[in-house]
DNA sequence: TTTTTTCTACTGGTTTTCAGGTATTTTAAA
DNA sequence: TTTAAAATACCTGAAAACCAGTAGAAAAAA
């Protein structure tokens, strides 16, 4: 490990995110912060050049999703160790960023030790998790487990109507279909939902952040 | 201004925002940062010894709520200036922050130019807002304004049972009651959430956090 | 104690939803 | 291009929800 130092880079909007990281990193002097982004587009196009040890990723970002970021990144140095920095708690986020290819997943109150912890294991190809994120993965919830039902866009429509408080005639008008075309779409969404009434369902599609 | 500097407290949890706002404000020669804090109860120990000029409060404390914490340090150093930080984007959690003595409500993708006046700012007496936050409270939403309807005991129950997708019926055996009572709950919910079926209610109910 | 609110229950309606179907056309995938 | 999925449309009967008004008893607040 003499040979270099440990190259890392940082993508977030937030300065005062930035301003901590390079100040929680710099002390170490086995580490050496090569580039801090605030957008995805000005981090892709460094990448292209340079080819950095360690990303810090925000999940957060103005122009673009961190999830896909967090792709996009790893086809375009996938030998680069992706941690993913975020307040978010929620499972299939998290999953989501591994399955996109994140080595690491920490909450931003991580400590200073925490982080070095994670940089370093990391490096050493593993994958890290701050210590709750850990318990989320290990403790998913009876809709976690019954997982997110695919709407179709029509479905979807449906759905929002219903939100709004819409009744089915109303929706048919709107959509210019047959509210019996509606009725089957309601059906359909209480299927794959597995609910029995309007009420239910909106309560199901508000747990998986479906509306 | 010239006979002493600005004394600063910074009250959060996170490490990283604490070397990040430090970070912001060192460069500055009239700031002083004279106490870092990631609880509640260790700030408000200080603040009986010390008298800070302005206080940098996040609203997520692991101890204590920080709407709470802002009244409670508001009292303990009343000249003191508050600014809040946090990424809570939510109308009334701003205003409960006014109303609780914050004299600035700042946003955690604030950058270093804004973070320096918006100290100034309250230093000579203003109240100040990030943009996003100004924007917050000149536009409230229809929900905003309509305010949080009380509810019953009775009522709460009823809303439960429906969010849990049970019928009026089922509602009447599980609380003894009859049915046509249990319509008359329903009504009233419908009346003072102004919707007009379940699916609207249950929406209206959660943008309320009544769920 | 008086007043108000809450909870309860009823009548008599109308409207909407729900749960079975069937079937054609359009769109997307293999 | 064949196959599969999605969107469309229609039907019926039963269940549930919704509306509008009334009104007594119990509980809480003034």
């Amino acid at each position: 490990m003499l040979d270099r130092k440990i190259s890392v880079i940082i993508i977030d909007d937030h300065p005062i995110v930035i301003e901590g990281l390079k100040s929680l990193l710099n002390g170490n002097p086995e580490i050496d912060i090569t580039g801090t982004f605030t957008t995805g587009k000005e981090a892709v196009l460094l990448l292209k050049k340079e080819y950095p040890d360690i990303i810090l990723l925000d999940i957060n970002l103005p122009d673009v999703n961190g999830i896909d970021l967090c792709r996009e990144i790893k086809t375009l140095v996938p030998e680069a160790k992706i941690l993913a920095l975020s307040n978010h708690t929620e499972r299939n986020i998290i999953l989501q960023m591994l399955s996109n290819g994140a080595n690491g997943y920490l909450l931003k109150n991580i400590s200073r030790q925490e982080l070095l912890k994670a940089i370093n294991a990391v490096r050493n190809g593993e994958i890290y998790f701050s210590s709750e994120i850990n318990e989320i993965i290990a403790k998913p919830t009876r809709y976690e487990l019954q997982g997110i039902p695919k709407l179709t866009k029509r479905e979807q429509q449906v759905l929002d109507l219903i939100a709004e408080g819409k009744t089915t005639q109303e929706m048919g008008d709107q959509l210019n279909v047959s509210p019996l075309t509606i009725e089957t779409h309601r059906r359909n969404l209480h299927y794959k939902f597995k609910v029995k009434n309007a009420a239910e369902l909106i309560m199901a599609a508000t747990r998986c952040k479906l509306l």
